[in-house]
DNA sequence: ACCAACCCGTACAGCACTGTTTGGGTTATA
DNA sequence: TATAACCCAAACAGTGCTGTACGGGTTGGT
């Protein structure tokens, strides 16, 4: 789509570069930030910023589809396959973090991009815990009787709740991980059997 | 506080009535709404409601508090004595219902409302968990590896997850509880024994 | 039946944000 | 080095919300 101009000139890359990242940066803080608020983060003109990007949902837009990226990106490197505990121990390590920041993005997302988008652009990360999950349950170590939507809505609600406490004062993000898998291997263990100790494969 | 002005009339607690109630169900759905949204809700004018609140965050307040108030009565109604998971099963039976309206009120309040206030008027419901929580702890029946307000965190934050599936679809409201309670009594498990079997004392 | 308390609609000032325009300075690229 | 692309600050219109001020109608209490 668009390939009606020519090439963007080099400081103009690095303005929307600038300003993408920024963006990302104040909306995961704070899902209300005002563009000026962004462009000045940026270190950009406001207007400048209305050159490169047509309203408050493009660059809503761009910022979500960034920090998506680089979730995605990051995730590719963990190892999903082999004990489902373990995988699951790792996907926790590995995304709890990214969850946190997306968070906030995400709540400015849901005001500014239609849903459809939104479900587009989470599809990726979903897919993998889904696979997880699944193979978990084949296997006979995660429960069958509640739905994997569930589940998946249980870890993220739980990783979360990580977040808040952090931002509370009571959880360090040392120990944040810990906590999670903790909990959500406890949560999917099947109904009659024992929930696995922690640190078995530390 | 406020002894200066002689008894209101009835008229003007009927209208305040409304307001509050309107502020509750507003703001439960939209944190944003407006004070139009919410007089024109309550079938007052917008300046009536200024006659009786002198700021926004004095209606936030008032919906919040009222919103409380009448969970607190609820749950004084629920039995949180003898079985701990018996225990927490009726009161999340009587709460995940109230704690998913109130969570976008929160969001409304904490914007508004300074966090002494907020904390102030959170402490009486959390009190209750803490209690089920810490029994069921000392019986060796709830986990003691984590921090209890690690739990309660999680107990609350897989009831926002049930909110969330109804919303989506994915999820009846009569399935609800059950979800919940079969989630958060796994979660809860001590390391190393079996989670409950659900629909032991329904 | 009286009067104050209450309600209402309209209107105004102030603020913050979005999006656009203008005009002049700067820099990449050929 | 020329020129088009780019950046910027200032300014404008438009919108929606908050909080206040008025003047005329309605209603509750005594």
């Amino acid at each position: 789509m668009g390939s009606k101009s020519t090439v963007k000139r080099a400081d103009a890359l690095r303005s929307i570069e600038a300003i993408v990242k920024a963006a990302a940066e104040c909306l995961g803080q704070n899902p209300e930030a005002s563009l000026s608020e962004i462009a000045r983060a940026a270190g950009v003109g406001r207007v400048t910023l209305y050159a490169h990007f047509a309203s408050r949902a493009e660059v809503v837009d761009a910022a979500m589809s960034r920090a998506v990226d680089r979730g995605n990106q990051a995730l590719d490197a963990v190892d999903l396959a082999g004990d489902p505990l373990l995988a699951l121990a790792r996907y926790v390590e590995a995304s709890w973090h990214l969850v946190d920041q997306a968070r906030a993005l995400l709540v400015a997302a849901q005001k500014e991009l239609p849903p459809g988008r939104i479900r587009e652009l989470h599809s990726g990360p979903a897919a993998r815990v889904e696979t997880i999950l699944a193979r978990g349950r084949a296997e006979g170590v995660f429960r069958t009787d509640l739905p994997i939507a569930w589940l998946v809505n249980v870890l993220h609600s739980v990783m979360h709740s990580a977040a808040d406490e952090i931002r509370a004062g009571r959880l360090t993000s040392e120990r944040a991980a810990g906590h999670i898998t903790a909990t959500v291997l406890a949560a999917f263990t099947p109904p009659g059997r024992p929930v696995p100790e922690p640190g078995a494969g530390t």
